[in-house]
DNA sequence: AAATAACCGGGGGCTCTCTCCCCGTTTGGA
DNA sequence: TCCAAACGGGGAGAGAGCCCCCGGTTATTT
């Protein structure tokens, strides 16, 4: 039906439907939460009835696994950045802002990012290169300060920092812990112990930023 | 061998075959790697190929995948256990037999046990109550001496040690990064300083044993 | 407000994987 | 040497998750 003329190609998408942007931003939100809990090879079916939308709509807006997947990482990212940002403004002690932010970070459930990196995830991906940039500096922004402040350990970088919480903060897979919350709080409060200044003992290896992790991980067994 | 008749009529199974015992060594052996790797749920027919033994042979010694979790289990906690006792045993300074314990265990990969707590694993098996309750004495007893000997931060306990360890070592599924290890260890010592002695900070909650753990984990949710 | 086109929802077939049994062959023990 | 217990691999059966189809509904346009 003589759908494009010569002239302008007849805007495709001038504004997707209200209802469907709001279906994607509720299914963004479903996922994340169930990945966090079931790991991101739950079922689409499961995660579109969590959503409240039927299974077609997810697959229409996420034909492939690994878009979600992505959607969702993004999303995480881009919370955590803006909890760095927060905490670096509104914190005056530097060490307490790098508290503020773990503790944060821990609420915000980013240990449920480290399932999602296994498997052909494209971790080169540029919407993704593009937010991790922006987180690192972020949390670089925030170490940084308590190192050239004194407060926080010369031998650690961003990357111990982010693998150490994601790692306490992991769901146990399968139950769900009462008091599990408060215990992942504990821990991250012994961690910080130990990261801030002066240094108790001598650590092996060397300090990692995020880019290490990203060029490192991906050996496949 | 006087397979002593007189008081059971006819040992059914006076010896199990050699090659048998064998198997099922090599079994759980094969399995405890398995599950560190790709967890609790990964194919009975692979467990079988990487033990170098028919699929027949699996069912015929766990005919229920929860009787082969259950002595993975097992076999983890008996080394872990023999761990804590060789360090207390071999280490004067008490905070030092903790971190050896401590890196020990995660050599161990003692985090692999946390996916193992999902379902409906039966968390009161007299052979893990048991096994469970020498492993609590032995590394109650590491901690109990180095809190006396002033070293160890008091408000911690048993459970928070052993949780953290868990989870920091827990590999990362479908990945294996070369230098995850490496990490690892960066983070346990780090953890561990926040654990010496004098505290750095109040911790939220409180302490907990493995009992405590036990009983909390299982609600469903 | 009516027309229209995009969007939504859920039911069902299809495929793929894992489980578990069967039976001929091998191997350890007396 | 004899025998019985143990072994191994192939394959049928079952279950779960994936993805498509099509009638109904809702937001936008004139």
């Amino acid at each position: 039906m003589t759908s494009t003329p010569d002239t302008a190609p007849v805007r495709r998408v001038p504004r997707p439907r209200a209802d469907a942007l709001r279906n994607r931003e509720r299914i963004v939100t479903a996922a994340r939460e169930m990945f966090v809990e079931f790991g991101p090879q739950v079922p689409y079916d499961e995660v579109a009835r969590r959503a409240g939308v039927g299974n077609a709509t997810l697959y229409r807006n996420f034909p492939e696994r690994l878009d979600l997947v992505r959607e969702v990482v993004l999303s995480l990212m881009a919370r955590v950045t803006e909890l760095a940002e927060r905490a670096t403004e509104e914190e005056a002690d530097t060490f307490a802002a790098l508290r503020r932010f773990t503790h944060a970070a821990a609420d915000e459930r980013i240990g449920a990012l480290c399932p999602m990196l296994d498997g052909a995830f494209d971790k080169d991906h540029p919407d993704l290169t593009v937010e991790r940039e922006r987180l690192e500096e972020a949390v670089q922004g925030l170490v940084e300060r308590a190192q050239r402040a004194g407060r926080l350990r010369a031998d650690v970088g961003v990357g111990d920092l982010m693998v150490a919480v994601s790692q306490l903060t992991r769901p146990l897979p399968g139950t769900a812990c009462v008091n599990f919350d408060q215990f992942v709080h504990r821990h991250l409060q012994l961690f910080l112990d130990g990261l801030e200044a002066p240094a108790r003992s001598e650590l092996p290896g060397t300090a990692a930023t995020l880019e290490d992790l990203r060029r490192d991980s991906c050996r496949r067994s």
